[in-house]
DNA sequence: ATTTATGCAAATCGTTTGCAAACCT
DNA sequence: AGGTTTGCAAACGATTTGCATAAAT
């Protein structure tokens, strides 16, 4: 694992190095004995180069594009092995990005009710471990075991308003 | 405005009154030149019994059914002019529930991973508070407008442990 | 050679919509 | 009556799956 830190919002190549992902996600693959084929390669790179989180619509339009249903298929893989995760906001479409345990970046995000882009933000540490603290009191509360938080900021982005 | 005060979460009924909410409700139908009729009240009435955001399949089983496509299309009016709010978490299905702006009661949700349940839970007014000093600045350096924020617990519950 | 992944087309499933009947004012 | 709401059935759209072909080990 690498240090902890708020990445630039600019992608995960360079910041992490992609091969370093590429090894982190060979492992994940081969533990659940899966292989890590040229496409699913593909589709890692085109969610590292993304400073956001991405749809399949988008994925099939790339060059060369990705068939939705191949895009689909790996990122159920790629989901249960950890190495992606699935983004649902308002609208009716997924959206994809690498998983915070392979990129280290813990973040959130920032959603236009108006076109549905998501965006990446962070908030101070101080803020992430109070809230973390009454998170694990609610759990504790309810019997929960938690994953996780998610934490949404919801509104207009420029182009929309 | 009732007192922003964290409410029991056992839902609505008796908390604010449904004498309360339905008076509301019937105003925000009307502004919008829409009718307040017997399903639609029964829809609100459901909402209020509820403790948690409801699927419009368990409305469907309630007792008397409420038919699915009458649902959604209420369901949409009812967003519409701000009585409820569409919760979209890990599963495909959507869930509703009373507006914040109604009960005047800021929650956030517990959803577990498994059975896709999703409960209420609140966090403590200091919190909120930095978190939304935060959210503002974001916002403000993307020129976003905020309309809110969600934060949600991820885990799975008792039962799917 | 054998097992696994790919990608087209067909199937699913939640949600939306057309339309005729029921309802409200 | 005149316009709105209801609810069945059909339509939609995102996602999943069957199956024959291609790729990987």
């Amino acid at each position: 694992m690498r240090p902890p830190t708020a990445w630039p919002s600019a992608g995960t190549i360079g910041a992490v190095g992609l091969d370093d992902i590429h090894e982190q996600v060979g492992t994940l693959l081969s533990r659940d004995g899966q292989r890590y084929t040229t496409e699913r390669r593909r589709l890692v790179e085109a969610l590292a180069r993304s400073d956001r989180p991405v749809t399949v619509e988008s994925l099939r339009d790339a060059d060369p594009p990705i068939p939705m249903s191949s895009a689909y298929r790996n990122l159920s893989v790629l989901e249960r092995v950890g190495v992606v995760e699935r983004v649902r906001t308002t609208d009716d479409r997924a959206r994809f990005e690498l998983s915070e345990q392979l990129t280290d970046h813990h973040h959130h995000h920032l959603v236009c009710t108006g076109c549905g882009v998501v965006e990446d933000f962070t908030v101070p540490e101080a803020i992430e471990r109070s809230l973390d603290r009454r998170l694990a009191e609610v759990a504790a509360e309810r019997g929960f075991e938690v994953t996780g938080h998610r934490l949404d900021l919801v509104g207009t982005c420029a182009a929309c308003r």
